[in-house]
DNA sequence: AAAACTGTATGACCCAGATCAATTAACTGC
DNA sequence: GCAGTTAATTGATCTGGGTCATACAGTTTT
């Protein structure tokens, strides 16, 4: 039997969509601000720049002034933290809409992670010194930030507790599906992931290696619950999957 | 050689601690609200009720209606989560003036961590739609409690960081580190952590188990880093801790 | 279409750390 | 001070998953 060949259509980011007209649809439908009124969004869009950046590229890396609030427009972006012993974890992956980059100027001066466009990117950006403005003049906006900061650190923490607890089958099996809650696309056999990500990519995510999620991905793929390939995922049996981590694994 | 007595003295709680006098000064006294005026304070010093939690009981558990912020008074408090198969993680480890439970009848209906009261403790309290109120009220304490949820996100990352890519000896190295500068008392020969606190809590923490962190931190004792009893542990030697750890381990 | 990459798969081996079991030390209450 | 309880230690053994090495398949380049 052959391997499927790759379902891997990656969406066309046209320069353009960063342009004034665009910016402002999307900076309007963002969760922060879509309440306002459009008086105020056209003034928030006033305020941001926006760069293109290559597949690959870093944004920025750890340890660099944090002065700038980004948000991305199109694209995928990956939230990186380097270890001393050289090893890559990978915190997070964001799309479009999601915000990443530090909050204000107090919060800390330097970038705790390095930020890397998965794919082509259009990513916004505004000064923290310019957002701290935003959250002065509309405390709704602030409460906004906060719950999905909070957000966030409730997701971390399942992180934590599926490091410390869980096995590295488990992991995978947790990490497939909230990829493909986040960024999976259903077809009709079953849901795509198609970040692009690769095995690397994955055992980023679970504190595993490569050969590792390769070997667990074949098994997965022999029980019928995946589809495989260079960079993409298809999950075929979510149910399985989350039965292998409810499991009580003794 | 025998081993050293404990040299563990808990604070005395007064239940007097948690009085309306006294709460006054605790609650002045937080980063959120200390900058505001006396008046303010004490408006929202009247929002705020008080509980008295013996050691080892349940303040919420996991998957309860999240209906208040808490902050600890007094004592200690440590968030725990419990994975399928029974293993608990620790979280954090929280103190005197630390918040904990949710912000906002928004960001979530359920606790999605267990508190649990390390040490006789007090605790305040108030109901998430009173504390909205005080966010709607002062836009400043909105910016310092997203500061403080930012600050608990990046701490919540290194840990992840830190179990993916460190070897226990490293994360216990680094947990005790952690303690000492958050709860640690500077004793003559070197800083006593008195949480009190068991293997077992230091392995939940690190992802381990109470065998493992016992034999690591025999090894540490032999080195003449630490010095350890039932539930307690003195950091002789810092810089030693600090060298496993930023080792790169191969 | 051949060559050159680069990501994936798999086999062989090994070790950090989990698990199981038993002993000892420290604290608690009488 | 003694008995009872709970935490800590230490030993023996086992294994999940890391490491190293090699082969293979899919894209991309020429």
């Amino acid at each position: 039997m052959t391997r499927p060949k790759s379902p891997v259509r990656l969406e066309w980011v046209d320069p353009a969509v960063c342009s004034t007209d665009y910016r402002l649809k999307i900076i309007g439908r963002l969760p922060f601000f879509k309440h306002l009124p459009p008086a105020a969004i056209s003034k928030i869009n006033n305020l941001f720049h926006d760069v293109d950046v290559p597949a690959d590229e870093r944004i920025y890396h750890e340890g660099d002034e944090a002065a700038y609030l980004h948000l991305v427009a199109m694209g995928k972006v990956k939230l990186v933290r380097n270890a001393e012993s050289g090893r890559e974890v990978l915190l997070d992956i964001l799309h479009g809409g999601d915000y990443f980059g530090s909050f204000s100027t107090l919060s800390g001066r330097a970038h705790t992670e390095t930020a890397i466009a998965q794919t082509d990117s259009c990513i916004l950006r505004i000064s923290s010194r310019d957002f701290d403005g935003i959250l002065a003049d509309h405390p709704d906006v602030t409460r906004k930030v906060l719950d999905a900061v909070s957000r966030r650190l409730t997701e971390s923490q399942e992180i934590v507790k599926q490091l410390s607890a869980y096995t590295v089958e488990q992991r995978i099996a947790s990490a497939l599906m909230r990829l493909a809650s986040k960024l999976g696309e259903s077809r009709g056999e079953g849901v795509l992931i198609q970040l692009p990500f690769s095995r690397q990519d994955l055992a980023a995510m679970t504190g595993s290696t490569t050969e590792t999620v390769s070997r667990v991905m074949s098994r997965f793929a022999d029980e019928g619950w995946v589809k495989t390939g260079r960079k993409w995922v298809t999950i075929l049996d979510m149910k399985k999957l989350e039965e292998l981590i409810s499991k009580p694994y003794r």
